[in-house]
DNA sequence: GATTGGCACTCCCATCACTATAGCGCTAAA
DNA sequence: TTTAGCGCTATAGTGATGGGAGTGCCAATC
């Protein structure tokens, strides 16, 4: 297996490291490289593993002496001092004043991540578990990924977030048009992939529901299995009102590939709101708008669907004040060039990430399967 | 007008006060009883009066000093003193400690509320602005209740909710069953109302697009305009497959009579959670799990649905624990007897009912007024 | 050259004592 | 019923103090 090396720099959030393709390589540990090809003997990497663990489990600085007794490392509290003044000077950690232990740093993580993050999927009987839930709930894409979120925010610390999957180049299936009052009509647009779009269409005169079928016959016949590209070509042919009604599928359809249109669902925000980095204020209110604000997802979108890995983001310094001791561990899901959408988790920097990548990838992996049920081979 | 006095006793919330049916007296002030014939002199009215606005407003006990000073009562503090005492015996106010300002119990609130409180519509440039903004939104009722939710939010401190209306007795309008793949079908139903429900089914064996389309002709012939009730009858015709869809129409209909199956949409936790009350740990999972929770809008929805008012909620001490120090205000929308939702607030019990009463109640009429253009006779 | 023990130094944090402040309750007088 | 005055009380803020955990550095050792 080739290690992959990524590097994005976006304006808004430090960087992205890929976290591995699991799908491929079955249950193998992660193996990466870090950007800058940092040297460390073999004790420091141990040290700085010891470090990140004690740190994202108790919250509070580690020292020297604690990691000496704990940890047989063979050597004294003194050398680990040195390591920890060594990985400091490479940037990994920091401390918060001169006398008070070790603490990871962006970077720290990062490299932690990419080169030393042991592999950890579910645990066999969780995974059976949560199989058989998702199994369990009718096969509807809304109840899937309400069952993720939820399945997400519980696996992780963090709170998890979704986004309904997008067509990559919709094809109309289907389209019908059904009178709701005089002058109000409902257009209910099908996809191949079977999403539902529908649109109120407001009218100045009333109009039958004959003429209604009339003008979706019509419709239908020509535009059944047309893209969004196909359509400006077609539409020429229709005139008044059936004209209008093409016109406005066609939007959708250009819309429906542009924009994150529909929902984002949401879980478990009040689990990490109790972890101790958001007593204050501030810190509150900061991870409450990523996970509220739909710009964020919007904007690391394309990013995350490009890859088939889990994707994990870690805030950096200064880049995008909001996003400051937040990460993300995100990954795509869907059937690649048909659809697809995102899910992850947004959590505290000091994250078990180990365990948040593994939660993630097994539920992505999961989603494309069943998803592969419904859209693998278009009919 | 007659006051309408109102007093539920629910296992989840303490109390609720109806605040008035505004719709009826255009911009009247709120005239109310409380439920307890309490007789306080016009003077201590004023006096807690008094402590509510400053106390919502700073978040701060309030002393008699502090009020002679700012509010000219004709009275000394000494007098003022006595006054709180004695509101304080009625069970309107406490104290923190013994040598603190008073601050206002949910009694006190709810007496405010029912009785105290002053009108306070909307300004109207913003109620121009908010009712521009709605009709800009396209006819879409999903534009609508975010639109409203992002509206409520911003007009009061709290956040702000909704649910997707839910329709009273449905009746089928059409239906459509679309092949995805070869053992997958889509079943859409189109409710009356111009609701959408959709379904997947799996088959056992492939079936193919025509027998797809006669099915739904013969199910759409006989079951255009039926309830759920009528149901059950008339699939006594049917049988194999065509039976199959018809007791899922069934089942959809029933189930969409039955809960708040649909989507809640929510904005602004962010700024609730800015507030001074919910500085501290275990208050901040409180409120977040209230607004995240269905079981709660689950539990007051009938109680809402019931009355055309605008209901404030005050948390009473014992009642429901996790509702400690969390208001709501809540409305129904939508057509009577034909299709109806939830909106409203979720803030701390320090929060401007005056203010949040006039803008959920707004919010909700203007919501009506566009659903009975969709929703108002049907066709 | 890596490792170790020792030791001084630094900074945090809990505690305590002290003071100022804001407010209450009570009482007696107007 | 209202008012003024007085003593009481709890909190918030301030400064001083000591313990503790951890570092950094140095000289000695393997």
């Amino acid at each position: 297996m080739l290690p992959t090396v990524l590097q994005f720099d976006l304006p808004s959030v430090g960087r992205i490291l890929s976290a591995l393709d699991g799908r491929q390589t079955g249950g193998n540990p992660i193996c990466h490289e870090f950007m800058t090809e940092l040297q460390l003997s073999q004790r420091r990497k141990q040290v700085l593993r010891i470090v990140i663990q004690e740190y994202v489990e108790n919250a509070q600085p580690v020292g020297s002496q604690s990691i000496a007794q704990k940890y047989d490392l063979g050597v004294s509290a003194a050398t680990i001092r040195n390591d920890l003044a060594a990985l400091e000077k490479a940037g990994l950690l920091t401390h918060p004043h001169t006398s008070a232990g070790r603490i990871p740093t962006d970077g720290g993580y990062r490299y932690f991540v990419a080169n030393l993050m042991a592999h950890t999927d579910l645990p066999s009987h969780e995974r059976h578990m949560i199989r058989h839930q998702f199994h369990q709930a009718r096969r509807e894409i809304d109840q899937w990924l309400r069952l993720s979120t939820a399945v997400l925010a519980k696996a992780s610390t963090g709170a998890a977030l979704a986004t309904s999957p997008r067509s990559i180049s919709s094809r109309v299936k289907h389209l019908e048009l059904i009178g709701i009052q005089d002058t109000v009509v409902l257009l209910v647009l099908v996809l191949a992939t079977g999403t539902l779009k529908q649109q109120l269409i407001t009218l100045e005169q009333p109009i039958f529901q004959e003429e209604l079928s009339r003008a979706s016959n019509q419709l239908n016949v020509e535009m059944s299995g047309a893209t969004a590209a196909d359509l400006p070509e077609k539409l020429e042919e229709f005139t008044g009102f059936t004209r209008e009604v093409g016109e406005l599928v066609l939007n959708t359809l250009l819309q429906s590939e542009e924009q994150i249109t529909d929902r984002v669902y949401r879980h478990g925000l009040a689990q990490v709101l109790a972890e101790p980095e958001f007593t204050d204020g501030p810190q509150v209110s900061r991870i409450v708008e990523v996970f509220e604000q739909r710009t964020l997802l919007q904007e690391v979108y394309d990013d995350v669907m490009e890859l088939s890995d889990v994707q994990v983001m870690i805030a950096g310094e200064g880049r995008f004040g909001d996003m400051q001791d937040i990460s993300l561990v995100l990954s795509r899901y869907g059937v690649p060039d048909r659809v697809g959408g995102l899910l992850g988790v947004v959590g505290p920097m000091r994250m078990p990430y180990g365990r948040t990548v593994g939660a993630v990838r097994y539920v992505a992996t999961l989603l494309n399967e069943l998803m592969h049920q419904l859209y693998g081979q278009s009919r």
